[in-house]
DNA sequence: TAGAGGATTGAT
DNA sequence: TCAATCCTCTAC
């Protein structure tokens, strides 16, 4: 049992509580933000049709450190929407198939972001599992490439608003007691040596959802 | 412009 | 353990 458990206790028919505005995001420690998402919950809303998951796990990535696109600073066609002002979103493929998505932090020019890694399904979730082909629930947001799929999300959303009306992040008031969050370093990124070992990674201790590792 | 590699996933 | 799949980035 965690304090997760109480938001999704609640109603899947009703708001479960007040979007986040800019100044969440534009605050400048970008591995606080990854915790603080932790319990809020992501939604999507197009074609009349919404789905929801109560954010379970996270990543944070600065330019400061190799594990970013946009070490150093390195600017290109794809990594510019990382330099963009905290609040927008970050899409980009995967191993040509698969489509992450972040949460762009700080302030303009300050590329830092926080990777969405797994939900909790809230809302939609028959919709969410017709989309992912999944029969089992415990499988249709357990990873940053399935949850984009059951809720919508495409390259063709990368650089919009997470203030707009049809992906936003809720905070459902919910407080999530320190000792069930659960840090360690990130994953898939041997790549950026000692950097790899940052512990930015953030999970729910014991919740279903988590990726595998 | 060609080639290598990747913040993953599901099947075997 | 490995293949799928294609975009991005780097080297030349």
């Amino acid at each position: 049992m965690f304090e997760g458990d109480k938001v999704s206790r609640l109603s899947c028919n009703k708001p479960v509580g007040v979007r986040l505005k800019e100044s969440f995001y534009q605050r400048l420690r970008v591995d606080s933000i990854a915790k603080d998402l932790l319990g809020k919950v992501l939604v999507s809303s197009f074609n009349n049709s919404l789905t929801s998951g109560i954010i379970v796990e996270t990543e944070a990535y600065s330019y400061k450190e190799r594990g970013c696109h946009a070490y150093n600073n390195l600017r290109t066609t794809r990594t510019e929407t990382l330099f963009g002002e905290g609040g927008i979103m970050y899409v980009y493929l995967c191993y040509g198939i698969h489509n992450m998505f972040n949460v762009v932090t700080n302030r303009k020019n300050k590329a830092e972001a926080v990777l969405i890694r797994a939900l909790e399904p809230l809302r939609g979730k028959e919709l969410m599992m017709k989309r992912t082909s999944a029969r089992d629930v415990h499988r249709i947001t357990s990873g940053p490439g399935k949850l984009t799929k059951a809720l919508g999300i495409g390259r063709a959303m990368d650089g919009e608003k997470l203030t707009g009306n049809e992906i936003w992040i809720e905070d459902p008031g919910t407080k999530i007691a320190r000792n069930k969050i659960v840090v360690t370093n990130r994953i898939g990124i041997d790549y950026a040596g000692e950097d790899a070992l940052l512990p930015w990674r953030f999970y729910l201790k014991d919740n279903p959802w988590i990726s595998r590792p």
